[in-house]
DNA sequence: TTGCTAAACGGAGACTGTCTCCGGTACTGT
DNA sequence: ACAGTACCGGAGACAGTCTCCGTTTAGCAA
């Protein structure tokens, strides 16, 4: 790739970053091309449809999932306590922009996606994050990520569409760990 | 109001739910207008938003949802079994129209919103069909009828957007059925 | 350094959808 | 039949998406 191209190509990434946290994900795309100083043909060539630019713009992002499986795994407390704290982290780390919680559940598993990268990501922390918790014999028999993925990403959903306090989605987080946890 | 007004409004409205079925929810207000023969002036003075018409079409539905409790409550079986055989029906009444379920789910519990009126209806649905069942000490304690609204439109929401199986549901459901029932 | 060429730029404009304004139409009560 | 007014409907302003194509420029070879 040319210098210049490169060189547009990660300004207009970093304005739309920039643009998408003000504006939510379905702020203008002239809009982040006049704001990164470039013509609507070199944001379209760049990235042919707003997916793309999602795409780009949440490289650094899942890099970040890894840490949070981590971080998460090594809390302290109950089975329930640590799940619905790694489940609050998830819904964290999707609902970065408006829409994000939308766009990457509903894209769960489905391999033609343009975000299918992002979605990998989170389905294999939460993979890796259940297998750990399962090794402890906490979890029921037959539990599915992608299908965690899934109520999670909706609880998330709903939450960031219909602009939900915390303190009301917690609740609805334990509801779905305790519909997971084996039953003592 | 005037003969040739009511004509007309109601030929909007009829039109728009078949409109509305056809390409989705997010289809052209002004294809609506051709459509119905009316220009888009009359369209938008009868509603002026998109979420007004959709109320307007929703309105024999809503009449649905109390049949709908009763046979839920009438079936036999494990409150486990009536419980996730509610939460199915309850997630095809709200996925009649593509993009309902957030809509809907998001609108839950904003006194604001324009489909505020089938919003209370779902949700004195659901507490009526939750008050049945805690009568019998199936339910934990501290259940909250829209809580359970918003966790089952959570999942409606992902599988309408994601355009999943029933097969793939199900499970969803009974997850989340398994996190409000009393632990036996 | 100079000149060439392919790659990249960028903005005008076509297209689509939303919504408003206002001149014209026709329903209804008297 | 008539007047008054409620209502109609489409032209057009506005905004967003995306493409096309004339212009510019980076990178390379001599």
């Amino acid at each position: 790739m040319r210098a210049d191209a490169q060189r547009n190509r990660d300004k207009i990434v970093e304005t739309a970053r920039e643009v998408f946290r003000d504006h939510g994900y379905d702020a203008s795309l002239d809009l982040v091309a006049k704001q990164a100083g470039v013509g609507a043909g070199t944001l379209y060539r760049h990235f042919p449809t707003r997916e793309t630019l999602l795409d780009a713009v949440m490289q650094s992002w899942v890099d970040r999932v890894d840490d949070t499986v981590g971080k998460a795994l090594a809390r302290e407390g109950s089975p329930r306590e640590v799940l619905v704290g790694w489940f609050t982290d998830y819904v964290s780390l999707i609902s970065l922009h408006k829409g994000g919680p939308a766009k990457l559940t509903c894209a769960m598993g489905d391999e033609a996606s343009p975000i299918r990268t992002k979605c990998q990501a989170l389905s294999a922390a939460m993979t890796r994050f259940l297998a750990d918790l399962d090794s402890d014999g906490a979890l029921r028999a037959d539990v599915d990520p992608l299908e965690v993925c899934r109520l999670v990403g909706g609880v998330a959903t709903v939450a960031d569409q219909g602009e939900l306090a915390a303190s009301v989605v917690r609740p609805m987080l334990e509801v779905v760990a305790d519909g997971l946890l084996a039953s003592r």
